[in-house]
RNA sequence: GCGCCCGUAGCUCAGCUGGAUAGAGCGACUGGCUUCGAACCAGUAGGCCGGGGGUUCGAGUCCCUCCGGGCGCGCCA
């Protein structure tokens, strides 16, 4: 609603000021609106007057009072005023936008376009349990797909699989050398182990073994070409481990309410040829060469100055088919990029993977003809969830697109990065860490899969399943022991997830056992409490034995601006019809903390309301209508926000 | 050496395309549960927005420069 009227706001003063200073005016595109710094200026701040006192060499004043004038009556608008040396501040008409708020339809933004945008998120590598960075990556993935559901786009999940890369075939090289297993004994440890769990020291195992064996790394050698021919006992035991984990990872993920809809898999990327249509591509249109000289003699090369810009230096090159032919990452990425906007020519065959409790099925890629998968791909807008560390790759690839003449695509691929989780040494400490002693001068230190340091998913949401649990325990003690635990789980969830999220995508998250595990304060806890204490409002009426009101019927628009007098009332209402307005923004911004920000606000504001106003004892039957209708509304408009972060609300707390 | 990111209250962080008196949470200190549950609310203290130049009506935000910290820059992925 407040987008709404924000927008007709806008038109009319852009239409004023073309109709008086013409269509060359000073501004182009909408008119700007603001908040105002203080709630007593109003509810909408225009500084257009000064933008066009540049322009039209007169005072902003002048400006501002000759266009408040000029504009007229707006409907929705109780006036206008000017401030300072050339604000102008609109108020609305309370009566109006309440009965309007009333009346509003649910969820405007449900239709789909036919454009599909495609977000890549999760990407983990399927050889060993996931930790709290993949949990950062995933829970933003997942958040901005929620996100551009909310406001009507039609959006493809993808989880990119590399079953075939080193880590992988380290965990089959540590099986097979290091543990001596056949792939029937490793089919029996999937299924009775914390399989996960067990690669992840096998595989830290195995780096330290190399280190100390250098000639070890010969086995390494060996089993990548055994899983990139795809045959034999070392190939089967590779997509035995992969697919094994993979599972593990997306039940990890469902405990955190993220689904995937598609997981495209290196394996069939190489069987089904698509680097070699990509290798076509790129050498038909001049976008890689051949090296004869220098350090990259006998390579396919992208030179620097595609990716980078004033960079002619050749030594900056990008190799993208080795000496020995082989291709490297980013070329496999190239062409996975094409494939993604339906460029490549080719698709991938798909079958089944796995369906979701709630009936929603995730298929994956394959090699062996199928039909009657739905399609996947061709979109017209990707994002991929990767972290900053992988930009220079991220721009190859992109530059990959540009030198093809894929300019639209090229500028339609977005790296959504976002900085990496690294641990506190207070954690460092607490988990047995030894830190050096420049390590504990440092803010944060960094996690590392190889030395299998860090974070595990799986164990840091136990961690906070127990915690809730204790505190569901303590408040209600003698209700059954699965009802507590998935009250808890839903608070951990909530915890969990807006944690990760409410850090913006550039700042490093210095993972933190105490501030992860915290329920108070600016936490995801807080909002479903608030949501809670709405619902308990409602209940409460219910077992007095009263019934909700209709309200269309009996608020007016003179009640509504009766009620909406009360300042306090006013900016609590206007504050939860901000929602749209919020979402929508931090699409555009590209940032779901905003989101989270935002539903913290939300929170906070309908607490205070709740400390106020005692809602089901009023004794005066307009104003209890009008704060029953403000609770539902603000339950209804909580509900919807931390749905939008993934974030459930428990039946109690 | 080159590229990207960060530096805002004691700590952890917001601050949307430049806009009015720079905001939260935690921690500290005061108060508030016989009331729709206190996982809450009200209040106090705490800031040369890393330093210095510039751009303009106006800079935490843009440009330059310096200082401090992080991450990239492979025929690994």
């Amino acid at each position: 609603m407040f987008h709404f009227l924000e927008k007709r706001i806008a038109e009319a003063f852009a239409a004023r000021i073309q109709a008086l200073y013409g269509v060359n005016g000073a501004l182009q595109g909408p008119v700007q609106t603001e908040q105002p710094k203080q709630a007593s200026f109003g509810e909408i701040a225009l500084p257009a007057a000064f933008q066009l006192a540049r322009q039209l060499k007169k005072a902003p004043k002048a400006i501002a009072a000759e266009l408040s004038n000029a504009v007229g009556t707006i409907e929705g608008v109780a006036g206008i005023e000017i401030a300072g040396n050339g604000y102008m501040n609109v108020r609305l008409d309370r009566g109006y936008y309440g009965y309007a708020l009333l009346s509003e339809r649910e969820a405007p933004g449900t239709r789909a376009e036919a454009e599909k945008v495609i977000i890549e998120h999760t990407n983990i590598n399927p050889n060993k349990a996931a930790h709290i960075g993949h949990l950062r990556n995933a829970i933003l993935g997942d958040t901005f797909v929620r996100m551009l559901r909310a406001i009507g786009r039609n959006v493809e999940v993808q989880n990119y699989i590399d079953n075939t890369g080193v880590q992988v075939a380290d965990v089959v090289v540590a099986f097979e050398h290091l543990e001596q297993k056949s792939p029937a004994e490793v089919r029996a440890l999937i299924q009775t182990t914390r399989f996960d769990y067990l690669c992840w020291d096998l595989y830290a195992r195995m780096s330290n073994y190399y280190q100390d064996h250098p000639e070890a790394l010969e086995w390494r050698k060996a089993t990548l070409h055994a899983i990139e021919a795809g045959e034999g006992a070392t190939a089967e035991l590779a997509h035995l481990v992969s697919d094994a984990i993979v599972r593990t990872h997306l039940a990890t993920m469902y405990r955190l309410n993220i689904e995937y809809d598609v997981l495209p898999r290196e394996s069939e990327i190489l069987h089904l040829q698509f680097w070699a249509r990509a290798f076509e591509l790129l050498k038909e249109r001049k976008a890689i060469y051949f090296e004869t000289e220098g350090k990259n003699k006998g390579c396919w090369v992208m030179p620097a100055s595609a990716f980078r810009e004033g960079s002619e230096d050749e030594d900056d090159s990008k190799v993208i088919v080795r000496s020995n032919g082989t291709v490297t990452y980013v070329g496999k990425d190239i062409a996975y990029q094409l494939w993604k906007f339906g460029l490549l020519g080719k698709d991938f065959y798909y079958r089944q993977w796995h369906t979701y409790p709630d009936k929603h099925e995730v298929w994956a890629s394959t090699s062996d003809p199928q039909t009657g998968s739905p399609p996947f791909g061709r979109a017209a807008r990707v994002y991929n969830v990767i972290d900053s560390r992988q930009s220079y790759l991220q721009d190859v690839v992109v530059a990959g697109l540009r030198a093809l003449d894929y300019t639209a695509q090229a500028d339609a691929s977005v790296h959504f990065s976002y900085e990496m989780v690294a641990l506190s040494p207070r954690t460092c400490v607490e988990m047995g860490i030894e830190l050096s002693d420049e390590d504990k001068k440092r803010p944060y230190v960094e996690v590392s899969g190889r030395k299998g340091l860090g974070v595990k998913a799986d164990d840091l949401i136990d961690k906070l399943i127990e915690k809730a649990l204790e505190e569901v325990t303590s408040r209600h003690p003698d209700d059954p022991e699965d009802q507590r635990r998935r009250v808890a789980t839903q608070i951990a969830v909530g915890a969990l997830r807006y944690f990760m999220l409410k850090y913006t995508r550039n700042s490093v998250i210095a993972f933190d056992f105490a501030e992860a595990l915290s329920f108070t304060g600016e936490t995801g806890v807080y909002v479903q409490y608030a949501a809670i204490r709405a619902r308990k409002i409602l209940e409460k009426l219910k077992e007095r034995g009263e019934t909700l009101p209709d309200f269309r019927a009996e608020l007016t628009r003179e009640s509504m601006a009766r009620q909406l007098a009360d300042e306090r009332l006013w900016q609590a209402v206007l504050m939860a019809s901000k929602a749209d307005a919020a979402i929508e923004q931090a699409v555009t911004s590209g940032e779901p903390a905003h989101v989270a920000r935002y539903a913290f606000q939300l929170a906070q504001t309908f607490s205070t309301f709740y400390q106020d106003f005692p809602v089901v004892t009023e004794t005066n039957p307009e104003k209890k209508t009008f704060l029953l209708w403000m609770t539902d509304y603000f339950r209804a408009q909580l509900e919807h926000t931390l749905g939008v972060l993934g974030i459930d609300v428990p039946e109690y707390m």
